[in-house]
DNA sequence: CCGGGTTAATGAATCGTTTCAACAACGCGC
DNA sequence: GCGCGTTGTTGAAACGATTCATTAACCCGG
């Protein structure tokens, strides 16, 4: 098997004594070909280690089957199983991802979406780096079908998928509130971007919906949303001498980070500080002291922005869509009931304060028997 | 700004009424074109929203500017941070990443590389699913530059970079020895793969080393190298009624899944059980009991890599390389010195155990005082 | 045995770019 | 004013697959 150049379909059909037409035919349309000559072309096929040219068939076609995703950070645990739930669709629908990771940086990004539509892709999914979103605008001007993910269009002019970011955060200061936290505050990324406002006017929902004052949830800005920034977000609170109570992480990864860096400086978690994240992602369950979190569905998300998105490139006459998923709250130790609890017993005594809503694959909730509450 | 068709190079050469193959030119090869040409076109690419068709560029020049990255499990820290590093020197040498999950099965894998096959591209990274590198040898026989991540190519037909396993499974062993431990179980995949074998044949050199018998590393096989499988080696063990000493895991995210399980079932950690896990993820520093692990060097990896598959798909002769870089021991709470530690008091007196080694980016590290060992 | 219908196979045109031999224009020295 | 190198520009020939109008072969009923 020595390094042949790759073979053309031309050298198959010679081989097979066809022309190419009919080479071409066994590959896309095998039924219009006689039995006999099909044989002969697969076994040409097979013996020249012909591999199809998918610049040229894209060429020809005019676009090819691949989709583009980029996200926003490739190392949080929410977008691969975003990707995940992309990549199984698009596979179902016989596309390949290409998987791009923005990092946050609007350069990044339009460099990516340049690429992707120099490659004629079918279609993008993207979560937008800013709220501007004229970057998707313009790949959509170009003809390229672009659907968001964890942003809504605001307008009707593109497909969104989205989780309700209001709802989330209004359920995660609801549930801080009802664990008796008064003295909360948020840590999120610039208030100029969608999710983090979004999920702060929920809080502040929240406690205006329980008659407290909407400037109760300190708003403290990072300027990255991950475990780094988390640690570092904690020490400038322990530094501050007095504590909140309640903590509302914009992600799972910035709540670790926080939880880490508070517990190894003595803070009880959740006795002197609950710590609510958001996302749920699998190390949620597994961190120091297992995370209350904001559960988002990443994977049906990913999978409907697919169908989405390969439904657009199909369909003739298309209907933008803008679907939005509500989120649930997975409750842990992170924010154990504050009345009731005594100083920091260690080990099991912590099962007892556990409601568990959702836990990893419900493997462990179905093992432990279920205390009363 | 309608949606209009894309305008090709012939459409740009009219309205800038030059050639298309000035206009190429003034793609490709901009100082070859007089200055005043090369404005109008520019003009003309600019009004008319041109933009350059890849297949039809890569059909022409034979190959993509584009290499493929074939990953064991996107949702592993370890290969994000790897496809990080590869991303970054793709990018610095004008090449795309197409980023693909085998997710561990065969099937998956060889369906990736047929793609990444048909679509020209400048070269593989794979880390292959199992030992049997047929399927890699199969692509490089075709022409396609790959590269084996993670794996060392036992002949010097396939270049590879990869970290010394068996280095790292001494390591991890002669640690938990030093604590004191001696009852140990290594908590591994399929031994019929050579990362665990080898791993696992370090920790018994480890045992050999210091004189006891490398029988004493019982070795507990699990199907799958996630949180999953951790949870479920946790609950098995537990459920003997004796427990090992030294646990060595052989990833971070089954380390995890056993800390979780035990710490719920009341075990302490480091002082029942010390644990050792493998690649020093960023969530290794943030779990439960901060995780002792050997790190490799991901992003080097995943760097070093492509720019072997870069250069070995310019270079006219190509020499193929096995790189291995050597693993070191991060050293965490997980595997407090036994000795000296009363039984479980809560926060901060941790630190006191703490030799760090390497920490996230040495920030905390920083900031504490080291105490004297 | 002929005409119409069906089934198979053909081969040329096409997609949009790159490349390259050829050519034009220009300046310069002799 | 002639030849010569330099500098810009041109146009046509690839690249490899798909598509489609034609053609060829064959069957069957009248």
């Amino acid at each position: 098997m020595g390094q042949q150049a790759a073979a053309s379909i031309r050298q198959v059909a010679r081989a097979a004594r066809v022309s190419v037409g009919t080479v071409s035919n066994v590959l896309n349309r095998p039924s219009v070909v006689a039995p006999a000559t099909r044989r002969r072309v697969l076994a040409a096929i097979d013996e020249l280690g012909f591999v199809r040219n998918e610049s040229a068939r894209q060429l020809r076609q005019g676009t090819a089957r691949t989709i583009g995703l980029v996200v926003l950070d490739v190392g949080n645990p929410f977008f691969t199983d975003l990707a995940k739930g992309v990549e199984a669709a698009a596979t179902e629908a016989g596309h390949a991802v290409m998987l791009c990771n923005s990092d946050g940086s609007r350069d990044r990004e339009s460099r990516h979406l340049e690429l992707l539509a120099q490659q004629q892709v079918h279609g993008v999914l993207m979560s937008p780096v800013e709220d501007d979103l004229s970057s998707a605008r313009e790949l959509a001007a170009r003809g390229v079908s672009v659907v968001l993910v964890g942003h809504p269009a605001e307008s009707d002019d593109l497909c969104s998928v989205a989780v309700d970011d209001r709802v989330g955060g209004e359920i995660a200061v609801t549930h801080l509130l009802a664990t008796g936290r008064r003295r909360l505050t948020m840590i999120a990324g610039s208030p100029a971007t969608r999710q983090c406002a979004e999920r702060h006017a929920g809080g502040q929902q929240a406690l205006r919906n329980a008659g407290h004052d909407p400037g109760g949830l300190e708003f403290l800005e990072v300027p990255t949303l991950d475990v780094a920034a988390g640690q570092r977000a904690a020490e400038q609170l322990l530094a501050r001498g007095s504590l909140p109570d309640g903590v509302f992480c914009v992600n799972d990864l910035v709540a670790l980070g926080l939880l880490q860096v508070l517990l190894r400086a003595g803070v009880s978690v959740p006795d002197d500080v609950a710590v609510v994240g958001y996302d749920d992602i699998d190390f949620a369950a597994a961190a120091a002291v297992p995370l209350t979190s904001v559960r988002q569905p990443a994977t049906l998300l990913g999978r409907t922005a697919a169908d989405l998105v390969i439904a657009e490139g199909a369909g003739s006459r298309h209907q933008h869509q803008q679907v939005v998923f509500t989120p649930e709250l997975v409750v842990r130790e992170s924010t154990g009931h504050r009345e009731g609890r005594s100083r920091a017993p260690d080990g099991p005594a912590w099962g007892a304060l556990l409601r568990p809503v959702h836990d990893l694959g419900g493997r462990l909730a179905a093992q432990e028997p279920e205390p009363a509450g």
